[in-house]
DNA sequence: CGCGTTTGACCTGCGC
DNA sequence: GCGCAGGTCAAACGCG
């Protein structure tokens, strides 16, 4: 397989595996995990099936951090950015983007540490229904990065 | 000419 | 019931 597609980090994989603990890598008492991340359990689908019949529909969201000085780290995906917003726990705006794509869905946020702005907290949303266009460069990178990251829902 | 980015306004959900 | 926060969409502009 000399496909790329063989280091696809989707997020079924890390799903699969289930091994996603929430460990807090932070330093200091950052309140990301009490405004940002952790919280939203409520998803836009909900209403879809509000008839009042939950079906097995699970979000899949696994955010994790990287330390980088750059906000947009190149996965290997197009991004279109269709939004930013501050958060009030947070001096740094947080960036709405959309994977730009014939049915593919997926949604990823990117916020920056209110304290540490050398961490950024990436959020992924959903997953991938087509094959990388292309490698990333700092994919490898991003990996050796990845210092925590939650899967659950 | 296409699309990616930017900014503002609007909507929804939750808390008080 | 109202207010706040967060999230999303839309229109316009700039760049490639």
């Amino acid at each position: 397989m000399g496909n790329p597609q063989t280091h696809h980090f989707d997020a079924q994989n890390i799903g699969n595996e289930s091994k996603a603990e929430c460990k807090s890598q932070y330093p200091d008492n950052t309140n990301i995990s009490d405004s940002g991340i952790t919280s939203h359990s409520s998803g836009s689908e909900v209403k879809a099936n509000s008839k009042g019949e939950n079906k097995g529909l699970k979000k899949h969201r696994y955010a994790f951090q990287t330390r980088s000085q750059i906000d947009i780290l190149d996965d290997g995906y197009r991004w279109r950015k269709y939004g930013q917003k501050t958060v009030k726990s947070g001096k740094f705006p947080r960036s709405y983007y959309k994977c730009t794509h014939k049915g593919c869905n997926v949604k990823k946020q990117i916020q920056r540490s209110s304290k540490d702005e050398e961490i950024v907290v990436t959020t992924y949303e959903g997953m991938h229904t087509h094959p990388i266009g292309k490698l990333a460069d700092n994919f490898d990178q991003i990996l050796r990065q990845m210092q925590a990251y939650t899967a659950t829902f």
